[in-house]
DNA sequence: ATTGTGACATACG
DNA sequence: CCGTATGCCACAA
């Protein structure tokens, strides 16, 4: 088996799935979970996999609560899509009561408790 | 090693 | 509200 170390997407990816359906969370949020670096990597890491991996990248939004991320996916409008399927209000691209939908895995996980595989 | 890129965030005017 | 600037840092070439 070829061992592989954890990447930053691996870290980024458990968080996003561990995001509860009918709830977002941000960039920010993931990226101060992590603890490491930044938000743009957490979108750089999305934009890699962008659904590829079981990874529900449209629960992530931008800080505004926009669908910032949406012209990565098809068609588009497929995100505000997903996210009505869940129960979320989208209006203007973006998230309504996004305030109180906004879910930060900081404040509901742990790093001890979260495993990446 | 260096440069370019990026689904962001924050600060400033 | 908008544009600009800066920080952020993993990864590809």
């Amino acid at each position: 088996m070829e061992k592989e170390r954890p990447t930053y997407y691996d870290q980024v990816f458990a968080v996003t799935r561990a995001v509860p359906k009918g709830r977002v969370t941000t960039y920010g949020a993931i990226a101060d979970f992590l603890a490491l670096g930044s938000a743009r990597m957490v979108g750089w890491a999305l934009n890699k996999v962008a659904y590829g991996m079981g990874v529900p990248a449209h629960r992530v939004v931008n800080r505004k609560g926009e669908l910032s991320g949406r012209v990565h996916f098809s068609p588009p409008s497929r995100m505000q899509e997903l996210l009505e399927q869940e129960g979320i209000v989208v209006e203007n691209d973006q998230v309504r009561d996004f305030r109180e939908l906004l879910w930060i895995p900081a404040e509901y996980l742990s790093q001890e408790d979260f495993d990446e595989d």
